[in-house]
DNA sequence: TCTAAATTTAGACAAACGTCAAAATCTAGA
DNA sequence: TCTAGATTTTGACGTTTGTCTAAATTTAGA
């Protein structure tokens, strides 16, 4: 990303980056990400192209962004408040999170998983953004723990059963509830809980 | 892919499909993926554009056929013939091979990830599909098995595991021996054997 | 409010992409 | 070996990409 998120943005900054992820979270509700170009955003943001390679380096690059922001609604961050959690606790709870997101999104969500194939560059990058995300916060969080196994080879681990159950009720979708999710999640991890 | 690969080869056919993956597995042990261009491979396995595109969708539609190919020198296949085999000794089989293809195509596939970002859409890719191989392989092996979770859930969760333990060894350089590995399985995946 | 510095914009550019129709060449079966 | 059908190649085409420069505009501090 040319764009630099960390420094703080001015409201013209701040405008463009709006404009150009709501126009491209608008298209892939609406058609094929592959068919997308940076035209087609410009047109629907009101930005000049030029602009566009201000910020970002192309529209993975924008997707990534988009993925960004989106990952943010969840709040994952909030399990640091929760110091006292085992594993598995911690585990559900990250899961919670990711399952209200998408239910809470469900709409610009169910648009974009039926225009993209699952196999697709989009869904992907999509679940390997969500997936890092999460690795990143059990590194943290089980920083302090002890195990006899590598910290971040559980983190890794766990960050991907999380995941997968995520693919299987939205992705693939099965009709799994949150306790019956919890429940599959006690089995898949039982033995490092 | 716009070559089907499923219907018998003309010798001339063979003879492109060769040297468009070979000239690519030579691109991307040299540089990055992302640098890599189709006049590039052209120039590099003597074929015009158009024969390129004849084959192929895009750059990554050759390097899906790549992975295609490596993954073949695997013969993950080979567990059909193993019927009697627990959900354990069939993972560990599956990850033996896989780590024997590692190991055998050690001085390619060290040049490829020395030259691509372990993020990079080349790796991700990479992963990806091995996963996709494998799911699919457990998806045939458990067919027959009885479990009270749903068989192809239970068929990614061991798939995904697998992947983890190669990322671990060979993307983020772990020595970690095949014995050791097969302990790291047992204990991710104890309460489901 | 004014001004200097930073950012955005317009427009043009070369390079790469992906498609096409017609010509050349190969292939498999008689 | 010959031939009809299939495939590959050629070369050209319009589109999209990503970069660049100079002009216009915006920003933030005095």
């Amino acid at each position: 990303m040319k764009y630099d998120l960390t420094k703080k943005r001015s409201r013209s900054a701040q405008r463009t980056l709006d404009a150009f992820s709501e126009a491209m979270l608008t298209l892939i509700g609406q058609k094929n990400f592959e068919k997308i170009n940076i035209n087609e955003l410009c047109d629907l943001s009101n930005f000049p192209r030029a602009t566009f390679y201000n910020y970002f380096d192309d529209k993975f690059d924008l997707l990534d962004y988009c993925w960004y922001l989106l990952i943010a609604e969840a709040h994952l961050d909030e399990l640091s408040n929760k110091p006292q959690y085992t594993l598995l606790e911690a585990c559900n709870y990250a899961f919670d999170h990711v399952y209200d997101l998408f239910k809470h999104r469900e709409v610009l969500l169910k648009a974009i998983v039926a225009n993209n194939s699952p196999t697709g560059s989009l869904i992907t990058s999509f679940i390997t953004s969500v997936r890092f995300t999460t690795r990143q916060l059990f590194y943290q969080y089980f920083d302090t723990q002890k195990n006899n196994l590598p910290t971040k080879l559980v983190a890794d681990h766990v960050s991907n059963t999380i995941l997968l159950l995520i693919e299987w009720i939205f992705l693939k979708n099965h009709d799994v509830s949150k306790a019956e999710a919890h429940n599959y999640i006690e089995k898949f991890l039982g033995n490092l809980c």
